[in-house]
DNA sequence: TGCATCTTTAGAAATATTCTAAACTACTTG
DNA sequence: CAAGTAGTTTAGAATATTTCTAAAGATGCA
């Protein structure tokens, strides 16, 4: 029985798509983007990363893990959810989705987007260009 | 010509409000609440709210501000939206409504949501109900 | 290998929000 | 209307998140 790869890495040259992003392949910025990208898709928050990237001992500094995260973010790899005051995400799933948000315990699921439409929404203010639509459905236990 | 009323307010007794609410009429609380819904529906920063009741001489700490602005929203006085990482901003309008977030200048407007239709969202997580969706349409300059 | 440039880092700083505990005030009851 | 009490406000400290500084270190190219 074969074992299954990773659904959206077939081979994570971790390094060559760092290179590609304009981002120089440092010891820190690969493992933290292994920690990221080499499996399922994921929302961590610059805390968490951080602790999981020090448990597989690459040294690597909070300051380290925001500029990464920003630098991830604005080269397109990772896009950022905020739900609510202080608490920031970042995702690895870039394509179009939205997410619930379930609040009784700071969790942050993804739904598709292509069953989704948002209609009837107004022109957008005079000289300005949407950028993103974002829907969060918040949800309580 | 007759004098145009405040289009939510046409008796503004804040203190009987307030009471309603089951929060004391104090002198800071009402102060607070008259600013905020006395005119139109408004979007407020607590930095901006204690700004403003502060320039009509009644002392006010930021930290009441921040108490005050927390009970009305819990009360459902307010509603609170995030837009991004330490940009809250309390809504004095609590009816379905969604919004444009202008990123380039962080101004927040609103849409009615009567014309919006959100479909295909999926069921949520088991065990979890929904408690409030949220558009957000990003836009910029 | 040498060098310019970029990156990482510890620690300080900035920002936003909450907490503490003491002083104060609104409502109740007599 | 004079207590009494429970709720409220406050300054300042604390917490939490994120960014900045400047010095040391790593990367990639000649
Ligand atoms: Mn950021
Ligand atoms: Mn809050
Ligand atoms: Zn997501
Ligand atoms: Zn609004």
């Amino acid at each position: 029985m074969a074992l299954h790869m990773s659904s959206a890495n077939p081979s994570p040259d971790f390094a060559e798509r760092l290179r590609e992003a304009g981002l120089r392949p440092t010891r820190q910025r690969v493992a933290l983007a292994r920690v990221l990208f080499e499996g399922d898709h994921r929302h961590v928050t610059a805390e968490s990363l951080h602790a999981e990237v020090k448990a597989t001992k690459i040294p690597v500094s909070l300051a380290t893990v925001y500029n990464a995260l920003n630098q991830f973010r604005d080269a397109g790899l990772l896009r950022e959810v905020v739900v609510a005051p202080g608490r920031s995400y970042f995702d690895t799933n870039i394509g179009h989705h939205h997410h619930f948000f379930v609040e009784t315990d700071n969790e942050l699921h993804d739904f598709p987007s292509h069953d989704v439409t948002v209609e009837g929404v107004p022109a957008p203010p005079a000289g300005t260009q949407v950028s993103r639509v974002d829907v969060i459905v918040r949800v309580r236990r």
